[in-house]
RNA sequence: GUUACAGUAGCUCAGCUGGAUAGAGCAACGGUCUUCUAAACCGUAGGUCGAGAGUUCGAAUCUCUCCUGUAACACCA
């Protein structure tokens, strides 16, 4: 039910045409304090055309106004404000989400869209890091997101398995590592290779030329290079799944940048076909002067590929593949500049799904205020992280907790909970200064406070006797349920406008209204008392469930019945 | 230097397309577990919304200028 367009229609009578439902419709606002009514319009767009002062018009009007079907209607100062009938309101949210379940909120939007998400990818032969976290979270949020939405999101891990770092890891490999240490300890000891080259190259500048070479080998199917390549690769997908796994996310596709190594001709080819292509300082561009940016640089001047040139033949692709609704990159902040390049040679080439391409930016991560980067060393390696919340969830649930069946799963849950929770809470864009001891927080605004406060919702429900709501006349007489029901009539909108705004971080604070609402009621209102609004009550606790639940789902956070 | 994004309570952040006395969470102080999980609830204290102009009946929100911070800006991704 719409109680919007009820007001309007309430406002539309008592009016003689001086506004438009639409108008009022949009200029309806819900008032910040419960004192002051569900929904309140302002009388200030009026004084002009009536030559009043708008307390007048707000007097004037509300007595012409149709009452009947609200609590109350009231004046407050330029404001009507309107009081919803609450034992309907509420017996139309519970009978929905009771009747709906999770499919609740759910809605045919997207109809059926293609959406390829660009997400995650980690690079291999390094570890993932707290960045690789944010794209993979956010990735797998939207994608939720998107199916709730009547869309059919595609998970396309690009892994980051191609480019000159391969010349220098091999470089690296060659002159410093060995087989044993890579089979020991994989990502490590890559790592260190690299490092290493990166520490001996600025003396000896003539490594770069060798890395150089060893990737134009690797371009050119060498054996030696090949080989290296693939047990480089392997080795490093092992790592990052356990750590997928960890964070129960999973991908459609792990389509990499080597993927397309051999699907870049065509891409050159339409360039050249347009005549787009221009040489500048020996290197091939795209000019985007029309656009307002700098050229983009197709070819290097040695007629190598770039990061565009792949990204150029992965958009044909999934133009060709999928003809995609939506075509998403969850990629940082900085690479902005880059991606509105990359959609302007798109749409000079003629590419169809350019037009719904959108970068989804979010804020870099920093130590002290200093960018990470594997080179210098400076990282914050994802799985400790995630070790440590799970081992302080561990602690946290035996000391409040401790004949809790399945206590490790548990801790994997709220500890992963948190992370996740605490990555997706704010604003995408916002950086974020790394400090560990602000991930691992479990009460206030946290993942876990949200769990919890579902976990509190089932254990009501296991102990109420039986929870036959479904007869239940869903009539709820308590002021102190009245937030709650309200909340939960707007997940509906939540879901669309988060997923309108590619914003997980609108679903996570939605959860902490709705966890705070219930708690709030749950100390003030008993709910296990024998009378005849028991049932509804728990039709309230089961809706409440339900609501928690998907929402955290739709974030990729799992909630446990107990904790 | 150019461009983009940001500047709200001690800290971290909300404030939807401008609207009624600027809100949370941490941290501080105080209160609430013989009764549905205290990872909770209730209260106290804390703010020239970076500065200044402008538009408007009305600005944290829109426009301009300035200050500060971060990032990007051709052979990395």
């Amino acid at each position: 039910m719409d109680y919007r367009a009820q007001v309007t229609n309430s406002i539309m009578n008592a009016l003689n045409d001086e506004l438009s439902s639409a108008v009022i419709y949009e200029k309806l606002e819900r008032p910040k304090d419960l004192s002051m009514g569900d929904l309140a319009f302002p009388t200030f767009v009026l004084a002009k055309s009536m030559h009043m002062a708008p307390n007048k018009i707000a007097e004037d009007l509300v007595n012409k106004i149709d009452a009947t079907n609200y609590e109350k209607v009231e004046v407050k100062g330029a404001y009507i404000n309107f009081f919803l009938n609450k034992p309907n309101f509420g017996r139309d949210v519970l009978t929905t989400i009771i009747a709906e379940g999770a499919a609740y909120g759910q809605n045919d939007n997207g109809k059926g869209g293609n959406v390829p998400i660009d997400m995650s990818s980690p690079n291999i032969a390094k570890p993932m890091s707290m960045g690789h976290l944010r794209s993979t979270v956010i990735g797998n949020s939207i994608a939720k997101i998107l199916t709730k939405n009547g869309y059919n999101p595609i998970k396309d891990n690009h892994l980051g398995d191609w480019g000159t770092q391969f010349g220098k890891l091999i470089v690296g490999y060659k002159k410093w590592g060995s087989e044993e240490e890579v089979r020991e300890n994989p990502i490590d000891n890559l790592v260190k290779y690299y490092v290493r080259f990166h520490k001996e190259d600025q003396e000896n500048p003539e490594l770069d030329d060798e890395a150089r070479d060893w990737f134009r080998k690797l371009e050119d199917g060498d054996e030696e290079a090949t080989y290296l390549w693939k047990w480089f690769r392997e080795e490093s997908l092992k790592e990052f799944n356990s750590v997928y796994k960890k964070l129960g996310v999973g991908f459609d596709t792990y389509n990499g940048e080597a993927f397309y190594n051999d699907k870049m001709d065509k891409g050159i080819n339409i360039l050249k076909e347009k005549d787009l292509l221009h040489e500048s300082q020996g290197a091939s561009v795209v000019d985007l002067e029309k656009y307002g940016l700098n050229p983009a640089l197709i070819l290097k001047s040695d007629g190598a590929t770039l990061y565009i040139t792949r990204d150029i033949a992965t958009a044909l692709y999934r133009d060709k593949t999928y003809n995609p609704a939506l075509n998403l990159y969850v990629v940082g902040s900085e690479q902005t500049y880059y991606f509105e390049q990359l959609k302007a040679v798109l749409k000079e080439m003629g590419v169809k799904s350019a037009e719904n391409l959108h970068h989804i930016p979010f804020g870099l991560i920093t130590v002290n205020g200093k960018k990470l980067s594997t080179r210098s060393g400076r990282i914050i390696l994802l799985d400790e992280v995630l070790d440590a919340a799970i081992e302080l969830a561990g602690k946290q649930i035996n000391e409040k907790n401790p004949d809790l069946a399945n206590k490790d799963e548990i801790a994997r849950q709220v500890g992963v909970g948190a992370i996740i929770f605490g990555d997706l809470k704010n604003e995408r864009t916002n950086n974020i200064d790394f400090v560990l001891e602000d991930q691992l927080r479990f009460e206030g605004e946290t993942g876990p406070y949200v769990q919890y406060s579902h976990a509190r919702a089932e254990s009501i429900l296991r102990k109420a006797n039986n929870t036959n709501y479904n007869n239940s006349d869903m009539l709820i007489n308590d002021a102190n349920a009245w937030e709650t029901l309200r909340i939960l009539h707007d997940f509906p909108k939540v879901i669309q406008s988060a997923c309108k705004d590619f914003e997980p971080s609108e679903i996570a604070k939605y959860s902490i209204r709705l966890a705070k609402a219930f708690n709030k009621y749950y100390a003030h209102s008993k709910i296990l008392v024998e009378d005849q609004e028991l049932p509804a009550r728990l039709a309230l606790v089961k809706s409440v469930s339900i609501v928690l639940k998907e929402a955290l789902s739709l974030l990729g956070v799992e909630a446990p019945d107990e904790m």
